[in-house]
DNA sequence: TATCTATATGTTATCGTTAATTTGTGCAAA
DNA sequence: TTTGCACAAATTAACGATAACATATAGATA
């Protein structure tokens, strides 16, 4: 009874083709007449045959599967990317594999080995902490991929992010030219491009605007990241030597915003507060956060896009895409209250 | 210049013997005297070798990967479970691939259909809207896998689940408890077994303390769950003829809390509010969410660990597995306020 | 009629690995 | 010396699909 899967053999023998003809009517391969092709499919479909990827992508050499190494589930800034580009890859008729490295660095590299060794055709890449040999280990197995969200020093490969120097930038200013002067700057992983990048464009408009940079205070973004730290924001944003806040994203922003009102703070009459990522849908505070807008469904649809293309040609050579932001003012910045 | 991965045979050419014991060597398999293991070995390593799963699956008619499907990452819950259960089978030497629905229920059998096309070992199935065709999906196939958190009716297979029913009789004692008569329930997807199961619970406890059934008002949860209907919350809270609040889950009692706190209801004073997870990792609200319990770690060690036990003897009988719930007060339940 | 060509199919070899089987070697027991 | 056996390795044959090549047939052309 315990009758194994169907196979191409199966098929073949049940409507009196050779499996080679089986595999192309299945295939939509050219050279084979209407009716046969008709016949061929119907059996299998009767049969309930499923394709085994491993035999096909064994012998072909394409597996049509992608995988997409994240750091952390939880940012749903990353879920967001990943169900967009999981929905343009089902488009092209590619399967996402979502590899997760919880946090935990040093699975990165085991993870693109499970890729590889998977076969996978191509690889999407966010990386975390900065650092490279990944990278490398990907180049050696001449392994296409693409890389998300953040750059890399010294590192020539496809990749897409948003433009976060000019998102840090457009924040500074809008604070700014709100008559802010003093800040609270809560950064996130010290050395990823994206806080690097934000970071260096606040600071830019602080100069364009000619204030000194010793007006910020900048805050680790870990010990605020890091659930269990919630219990500490308050250490973090006391004392109110400043009247804006720029958090490094949103979800680093709403804790900060309900310890602060718990205390009396009013946002945006008392402090203002502007963060990047802008997860409108899930945002659980009211008025909704003021927030650097990135465009997801752009980066996923162009991020696709590229992946198949490095893919289809590997001697392309590197391509950097860099997509604008814009502010999306929704209500949590305002002009800081007068000295009293 | 392109050199495509290397093989057992590559390996092999280069340390003078067969593929065949290359392969061995790698393995760890008897037979074989150490200083051979030990040189092929060193040479695998030295020449990045990394094992093709495509051709070692379809060779050995076991991969050692394991699918997981479910039907939304934005759901913290599902998220935690995931990286847990992932975290259980990498410590088995198996890798977890995650696929995801996107809530498009209609994706389902697709994504059973990826999973067993890439002949994976097992499948963790979370069902999502009560149907069992592709549950018979997997059984035709001969594919074994787990039923998580959610029963179906009329099937008769592996499961863990919450003890939900308890976890709804546990919520609806504790409010009647503390004097509450009058209730809100925010209900989840109307056909999920733990949805019937947390309401047939919580309205049991309400029987058996004499509560009338009629002072429920029972609220269609996708009207919250739906990101943009944050902006209908009000619709549904309002009027307050209730001086307390069930939440199917944490998510869904976020912006509930902050839209009735902006219209200056306080919580625990005016209403209390009790909700199912107890995501207490990611709650951004201040005083943390009274919930019911349910330990994440322990519902995902015991499904790796019932699954793989199916995969290694696809005979046994189905199991049953329900696991205990506890009422986790952290402050936003009190006593109803006296009528005025 | 003989030859050519396009079309529709069958045959065979192969992808990289592992299971089953076979071969070879050295040493102990008869 | 012969036999037997344990061990170490090589050889061969699959797994299921597909690419490359070979074959067969029908109709068109000379």
């Amino acid at each position: 009874m315990s009758s194994p899967r169907v196979t191409l053999k199966d098929i073949a023998l049940a409507c009196g083709y050779s499996a080679n003809t089986v595999s192309r009517a299945l295939r939509n391969d050219a050279m084979l007449s209407e009716a046969t092709r008709g016949l061929i499919r119907e059996t299998a479909k009767k049969m309930g045959y499923i394709p085994n990827t491993m035999a096909s992508s064994l012998r072909s050499g394409r597996s049509r599967m992608i995988a997409v190494i994240v750091n952390d589930l939880h940012n749903q800034h990353y879920c967001d990317l990943i169900n967009r580009m999981d929905a343009a890859l089902r488009r092209e008729n590619y399967t996402l594999m979502i590899f997760c490295m919880q946090l935990d660095d040093s699975l990165a590299e085991k993870l693109i080995h499970s890729a590889i060794s998977l076969s996978v055709d191509g690889i999407l890449y966010f990386p975390c902490f900065g650092q490279q040999h990944y990278v490398e280990y990907m180049i050696d197995n001449r392994m296409p991929f693409l890389l998300l969200d953040r750059r890399l020093d010294n590192v020539e490969a496809d990749l897409v992010r948003n433009d976060d120097e000019q998102g840090g930038y457009l924040a500074g200013r809008h604070l700014a030219a709100l008559g802010h002067r003093r800040f609270l700057f809560l950064s996130g992983v010290e050395k990823s491009s994206s806080q690097v990048d934000r970071l260096g464009g606040f600071l830019r408009a602080l100069d364009d605007c000619g204030i000194p940079r010793e007006n910020v205070r900048i805050v680790p973004g870990a010990a605020v990241e890091d659930a269990v730290a919630h219990e500490r924001i308050g250490e973090l944003v006391f004392p109110m030597d400043y009247s804006a806040i720029v958090s490094f994203r949103d979800e680093v922003a709403y804790p900060v915003m309900q310890v602060l009102r718990e205390c009396g703070v009013s946002i945006p009459e008392d402090v203002s507060i502007i963060s990047f990522d802008n997860l409108r849908g899930t945002d659980p505070t009211r008025p909704f956060l003021t927030s650097i807008y990135t465009d997801g469904q752009n980066i996923a649809e162009l991020g696709v896009r590229m992946l198949l293309e490095r893919i289809a040609d590997p001697e392309l050579p590197p391509r950097n895409m860099i997509l604008p932001v814009r502010i999306f003012d929704q209500g949590t910045t305002a002009p800081p209250k007068p000295a009293p």
